[in-house]
DNA sequence: TAAATAAAGTTGAACTATCAACTAAATAAA
DNA sequence: TTTATTTAGTTGATAGTTCAACTTTATTTA
């Protein structure tokens, strides 16, 4: 494996990224599997946030997530089929759909909050604190050197 | 948007290194279809290997590229399709594939390089050497940490 | 050597990402 | 107020990801 490791060791920081990005990816969906949960990470992605605002519009999820509206519609087409949200119609503003917990919704969330805290402390194993905060200040400083389009 | 700071304020590491990877990627198609090229950055990823090795196996292209066989069958279907590789069965293992460029892949294997170095320059622009490599280190643990399954 | 197992790739299905084109509703401009 | 523009969301198309099941060829092992 000697060969695979100096391959790494030439890899650039856009391979990097996706490549760890693919990995967390799997072992979150593996942890969850595990534990008897089915979900994907984009699915707890969306989740998280419409637990935390209570009734997200679609546009904020968009907004809050970095993802596609396109992505948005069809990952709450997903969560509404498994019956763990619902949309429902803005009173003021008809345009707009907020997205609503349903019960087995927030059973869900609250399943697989421990699964979520399982893989981040295999993906931050033996990584000093500070490495890990600079590691989140270079991640938060790239999304803003890249969001002004 | 200071709501939407304090948002981004609070996301985990799970979160930041998707957005990242997303917006790495818009931002890498976008670049590459400014200067008139069509290839994206998976393709890239894969493409990339394919160069450094002369006639990589699919298997090899998949551990390099941390990627599930079945997206490198996908991503070599498309390269192909697209004339910039071809699949060169090996004569000793039948089993196996020799991916090879063809002169357009590289072609545009070169055409493609300062779009990479354009992007690396407006991901990490105003953060320090010395932060960039804690990152890179820090992205080169987790694979280990998540490699062995 | 014959049978079992492992490895390299492919295919189908379900999900996600992105782009472009679209609908419908709200807001701005004339 | 009527028209133009913007905004929220959906749909279709194409590409990539993952899983499971499959084919074909190599390698083990009995």
């Amino acid at each position: 494996m000697e060969n695979k490791d100096s391959l790494q060791f030439h890899m650039n920081m856009g391979k990097l990224i996706s490549s760890v990005h693919n990995m967390i990816t799997r072992r979150f969906v593996q942890n969850a599997h595990e534990a008897g949960l089915d979900i994907s990470l984009d699915q707890w992605m969306v989740l998280g946030p419409i637990h935390y605002h209570g009734d997200a519009s679609q546009k904020l999820l968009s907004d809050f997530c970095f993802k596609d509206k396109t992505s948005i519609t069809r990952i709450v087409n997903t969560l509404e089929k498994k019956n763990l949200v619902v949309r429902v119609p803005d009173q003021l503003d008809h345009r707009v759909n907020r997205v609503i917990l349903t019960t087995a919704g927030k059973q869900l969330f609250n399943d697989v909050l421990p699964i979520m805290d399982k893989t981040k402390k295999e993906v931050s194993r033996d990584i000093s604190e500070s490495d890990i905060e600079t590691f989140k200040d270079v991640l938060t400083k790239i999304i803003s050197n890249l969001e002004n389009e």
